[in-house]
RNA sequence: GCUGCAGCCCGGGUAGUCGCGGGGGGCGGCGCGUCCUUCGGGGCGGGCCGACUCUCCGAGGAAAGUCCGGACACCGCAGAGCGGGGUGCUGGAUAACGUCCAGCAGGGGAAACCCUCGGGAAAGUGCCACAGAAAUGACACAGCACACCGGUGGCGGUCCGCCGCCUCCGGCUGCAACGGUGAAAUGGCGCGGUAAGAGCGCACCGGCGUCGUGGUGACACGGCGGCCAGGCAAACCCCACCCGGUGCAAGGCCGAAUAGAGAGGCGCUCGAGGGCUGCUCGUCCGAAGCCUCCGGGUUGGCCGCACGAGACGCUGGGUAACCUGCGUCCUAGAUGGAUGGCUACCCUCGACAGAAUCCGGCUUACAGGGCUGCUGACGUG
RNA sequence: UGCCCGGUGGUGUAAUGGCAGCACGACUGGCUCUGGACCAGUUAGUCGAGGUUCGAGUCCUCGCCGGGCAG
């Protein structure tokens, strides 16, 4: 999902996704996500793919890069407990980058999979773990 | 030792591990061309892809701001004049510059050393608020003087016409020192001089002009003359020199898609219109089309794109910036946009900050550290 | 990435290089039984740092912030 093949990696894919898609959202991240198999039926159920939205609003360039790397590595090490089959567009709202100096990138982590899981995006087997 | 000054350099390190982008190799997969064939297939060449595997490389001194200068690309050629813009002590360096080096002048410091958009205000125009007599034509005003003229009054003399002296007033004349200001007042200070005064004269200082000497030059030193000349050109301007426009989203190639459909204008060969710079000239293209507006389609790939005014070392020239020659090296190339996460140890405990066509500068931001040279109003020997 | 504009009280705007005004707002007081309206007064500003000038909102340089354009 890290990789460059499972990013989103055109304007028209954003707005596939923006548009059809659905949203969910925390203080720190929106995250809005829509299945590959309506328009792209060749890749129907393929890994998932994610896009990262992060402004100017958010600070200098060392600071967005900052970010971008930690929403990266937190989508790597959590890759096989997100449902396969859809794609993301994750947007970093403001006080992310306060968040990423304060509580480093663990916290980042806990807030994505928040939103995944509010979205009740996570594979069967996490799902039945974050019940327990 | 301390202190200050100047110049240069570094910008956490090492190991392990999980990842990311790019180059190359292996392996695997899929097309293509060609040859052979017993029609099952096989050989050779080359292409594309890969999530597997090996290996190499992978942000900065400012990558930043976009303030200058170039390279490069297109505008057919890149012409002239006007306009516009830029630079501004002198000499040099450079591809070029508003940069750099060495000087000069002025200013600061005890010194090392540092700072300065530093041409022209006797070409012209404009401005100089308030205050002040006056803000640039040196005259008016206030004032000073009483040599000259007229008058009032007093005293003295007298040949009774008037004359001399003093005081005051007016005129004429002379004067520009003195003038509660002001950022700035037509040199400063002293002596002489005079009715009062004045560079009117003199000495010193300052400024200007001119001559000589030294220097490529800015300029410096000296002689002579002579007193005529306020500030602002980052006000218009003048002078000298420089500048064609647009910028890699430049531009080129391949592929895909849509509608040569509508409205208006001009014109059909003595010329519409367009390009070249905003205008003019000039010049080029140019014909049954051209221009403007409205509407429609595309937002894919490749190249440009990383071997360059390149880096490092040595040698030679130059005070230096810099240049000549030789040797060695190849050092990011993304395109929703790559350098990160974790663990361990060490230290000075890590600042400012992220390449996007490429170079040379400038400016701005910056934790901390290192090296070299120099100064001596200090301390010690 | 490249290019081009702008910045004056809380808001909207004026100011030949010469005392930074105006309107709305805010605050205080008065009027009223109370509020509004009205009257009187107060508050607060040239984006920042240098430079030119006697004097800078204005001219020059650098920085900061905001906005616009493009193939």
């Amino acid at each position: 999902m890290v990789r460059r093949r499972s990013r989103l990696s055109r304007s028209q894919d954003f707005d596939r996704v923006y548009r059809a898609g659905r949203s969910v959202a925390n203080r720190y991240l929106v995250l809005y996500y829509f299945p590959q198999s309506g328009v792209e039926s060749a890749r129907a159920g393929g890994p998932s793919r994610v896009g990262l939205s992060v402004s100017k609003r958010l600070g200098s360039a060392v600071e967005r890069n900052r970010v971008k790397r930690a929403l990266r590595e937190a989508c790597r090490l959590n890759e096989h407990s997100i449902r396969s089959g859809y794609d993301f567009v994750v947007i970093a709202r403001a006080p992310l980058p306060e968040l990423l100096d304060r509580g480093g990138l663990a916290a980042v982590e806990d807030k994505l999979m928040e939103v995944f899981r509010k979205a009740s995006l996570l594979s069967p087997r996490e799902e039945r773990k974050s019940v327990q």
